[in-house]
DNA sequence: CTATTATTGCAACAGAATTACAACAGCATA
DNA sequence: TATGCTGTTGTAATTCTGTTGCAATAATAG
């Protein structure tokens, strides 16, 4: 669990002040590490008796995104949920950042798509105009095995 | 424009009726083509002066999702809207439906990456797993050359 | 330990999307 | 062409997500 070590130094250096609420969230995050909302943040703080407020929950994820601490995943299918995910250091394997989702279009189920390909072609592509690639998702649509039948 | 035609066959054999307001909302996405939200079309339409409600509107996307002939987009960066693209008969060129953002996480600029290799890698990576590919979208996430320097 | 000020929490608000229900209109039938 | 069934629409109200303004609090420097 470097990434607490690590969140807390880049809010540092940047200025930030380390504050009970902003320690919870990251704590959560690197202990969840799947991609989680603000109001399930909040949720799942309040079980475990730590008491936090919506707003606040906004405001760190804010923070640590523009610190590159947290990066905002698309939800797929019900798009107006805001989803985060934790940010390891570089040192991580890069897939971790990485996620492929098959949505059907019929039936809207969601699995998984492994394909490690792709994580070189992206990484080449966005290279040749100048962009630093950290992570990507990707959602594909279609009809898949079973309703195809 | 045979969309109009297709998509009207498509419901009435699926059993659902030919109402004004579907005709409507079907004219729209076949004439605008890029990706519009529930409130956007009903705005375009009143425009015209053809009043509409955006409960109809939620209504009558997901009828349409549920018959591939329209597909909800990923917005970038803000999450919480909702945006629909047209989806046009199998025999239009797939990279329509196709959307690669490059999406900085400093300055928070997008920008549309080309790459059509993509398009054929991920076709052959679904078709492994009995997935028929429609439609992808995309986003990298990282650092543009700007802020890099 | 104290003072400064960033940060938190509260309250109110704005926008997106959904649900319940009565009125309406498409379509099959006569 | 008229009529009745029922799928659809529109209205109103509600839920959920996300934001803004402001007073109270707590983290950090000195």
């Amino acid at each position: 669990m470097a990434y607490r070590a690590h969140a807390l130094a880049r809010l540092k250096e940047a200025g930030f002040r380390i504050t009970t609420p902003r320690q919870r969230v990251i704590d959560l995050l690197a202990e969840v590490l799947e991609p989680v909302s603000a109001y399930e943040i909040r949720d799942h703080l309040e079980q475990r008796g730590a008491r936090i407020d919506i707003v606040s929950v906004y405001r760190i994820l804010e923070c640590l995104e523009q610190l590159g601490l947290v990066h905002r995943v698309l939800s797929s299918g019900k798009v107006h949920r805001c989803v985060i995910e934790a940010h390891e250091p570089c040192s991580l394997p890069q897939t971790d950042h990485c996620h492929h989702s098959l949505v059907c279009r019929r039936c809207g189920r969601i699995e998984e798509l492994h394909c490690p390909d792709i994580g070189t072609l992206l990484a080449r592509a966005a290279e040749n105009v100048g962009f630093a690639l950290e992570h990507h998702q990707l959602e594909l649509g279609g009809t898949c095995r079973r309703c195809a039948a």
